[in-house]
DNA sequence: ACTCGTGAATGAAACGTTTCACGATCTCCA
DNA sequence: TGGAGATCGTGAAACGTTTCATTCACGAGT
């Protein structure tokens, strides 16, 4: 078995009392008992046991952090913003992967309760939980990330997905475009929705009817393949909308390879518009124009809210963040 | 505070050694007596004390994984399979990103070490790291991802870099090209080098003096970008080398868009093999041959082989396992 | 010489589990 | 009827910390 602190105070000659002493409040102990106990931790391999650590203390200085799909850059980049904020303020981020299945998500919110983290933030599968709402009212402080809570019930820190599609639409439109297909993910998802909310209402405010200037494509699949194989058939059916807008860069990166490869040009013949920024976005076959969204603080503002409710939970008042996106100009709706 | 085995035990009118033999052996315990512990965890909304749990049994079950950089996704699959097998042994993954940062490593190092891990998995920055070395000389099992060890002193999966290079440069041969631009990385990383050697050897067995057909081209920076300014500069100063290999897909997708913006066929003028075979290889402007790496088996084999150390530390041998990565044709290559 | 005050170290209690040797109760059969 | 098993449940000990009231040692001030 590893060496325990009442093994250090043997060997240092003092109680166990001084080595958690040394440990956790240096500034309680002499000079030379401290000297002599680092030494006896060093040369048995002491490591403290967090478990005892933690029991005894009765609570831990750790975050739990639930994502949809960490191989989202989108996810992976909140998760830096959490952990960077974590960081500062002395918080571990313990880190999960619920890829979207409820199992998992129910899994590690059992889980992280069990280890009794001071808080949760979560980006939840569906919106109201009783797993999520059990937590809370059994005293662990909750956010929500990239999602509202239609009941304020809790913080949540997302973004405005209206507002990012009307960014979309009005850059469209600007450039000329007055016919727009919006190749969208399932419609029930609030982010696919709200986006089209706003390209419509864009539209709208340029004196175009939205229900001849839009048209709308669901994608049962929102990744670049699926979207890839439905575009490249509305193209040899000789779709010549000259405006299109995705629901995220790899839909539009779908698009932008039937293009070319139906011999169009981007974007003389087809300006294209993609959603998240992601890294390869700047770096595509044509660099794209798309949708911003400030991830990284989102994950900050998360972390800040939850700890700030962990510190103060009598006072704290929740609280619905809101970002705004941003248009990132690229050549596939800007000829050079 | 949230109530405890002993609440729950005497509203169920039981002893708390019987509400833990519901909780760890529910065989152990009559129905009824089962059913008035469950009731009474629900209603009081108990939720066990891993703290205490893990004190009191002394060891826990779960691994830690820490890999280099979570937004690769390469890194995102080994962790994607090593949570598999986790799962499937009843273990449970603590997952933690260094970052490439030595302090990082360090003190997750720490951490799970403070946090009893049955053993670790580890991508380590550098390979022989003292920190590791303290941590499996105090009992703790660690096995190398994507690594190995010099000094045998624990298992390790990876893939065999020269055969990946050799791959490349067989089928690259194979289409008819005589000379090849290497694009790496900086030649410190092995993975680098090793697929430099693999090339070298597919030409010479083509029989070609590889001094001659390979030509090495040193990228500070193994992202697109950079690989594409790179490139771009020697296609307009009259590069017309009918071969290219890139140390990874990102790279390949880098030296694309340049070929392409620079009036180039691909294959047609220029034949590329990327490295990696990511999600996006499929999905390029031209999709891209590329080396398929078997990144969910590394992270299966490398779990697989951790655990049974775990379970029998005597009879343990270490094993160095060595995957074979594979060819993956597509049209970067070969004219449709 | 005596007390007081201060700073350092002590040691026992407590945290919430699991474990295990030990009772209690019941069943079955001689 | 009695005793041997088998089956359930009990309760105290133990896990490795942290905390905190207490003790100790040592100078300074009267």
């Amino acid at each position: 078995m590893s060496p325990s602190i009442k093994d250090v105070a043997v060997r240092a000659g003092v109680s166990v009392g001084t080595v958690s002493n040394v440990l956790n409040h240096p500034e309680r102990v002499t000079e030379n008992t401290r000297a002599a106990v680092l030494s006896a931790i060093s040369t048995l391999g002491f490591v403290r046991n967090s478990s005892a650590a933690q029991l005894r203390a009765g609570t831990s200085r750790s975050l739990g952090l639930i994502v949809l799909d960490l191989s989202n850059p989108f996810f992976h980049d909140v998760a830096r913003g959490v952990e960077h904020v974590a960081d500062e303020l002395g918080y571990a981020v313990v880190l999960c992967n619920s890829d979207d299945q409820t199992a998992r998500e129910n899994r590690y919110l059992q889980v992280l309760e069990e280890q009794r983290v001071r808080g949760v933030l979560i980006t939840p599968i569906e919106v109201s939980s009783d797993r999520l709402d059990a937590l809370r009212r059994r005293g662990t402080p909750a956010v929500l990330v990239d999602r509202h809570d239609p009941r304020v019930n809790c913080c949540s820190v997302a973004v405005d997905d209206v507002a990012g599609g009307e960014l979309a639409g009005a850059h469209l439109v600007a450039q000329g475009h007055e016919r727009i297909v919006y190749y969208s993910g399932p419609p029930n998802l609030s982010q696919c929705a709200d986006r089209l909310t706003g390209l419509r209402r864009a539209v709208a405010s340029a004196g175009l009817d939205p229900d001849e200037a839009v048209e709308v494509v669901e994608v049962p699949v929102m990744n670049a393949r699926s979207t890839h194989d439905l575009a490249r058939a509305r193209f040899a059916d000789g779709d010549d909308t000259p405006g299109a807008f995705c629901a995220n860069d790899l839909m539009a990166l779908g698009v932008l390879r039937a293009a070319l490869s139906t011999g169009r040009r981007v974007p003389g013949d087809l300006a294209l518009v993609g959603y998240d920024d992601i890294e390869f976005a700047a770096d595509a076959a044509v660099p794209l124009t798309s949708i911003r969204q400030p991830t990284q603080q989102i994950g900050r503002a998360a972390a800040q809210l939850l700890v700030e409710e962990c510190d103060n939970p009598e006072t704290h008042a929740h609280q619905q963040v809101m970002f705004k996106p941003e248009l990132v100009t690229r050549d596939s709706t800007t000829p050079e």
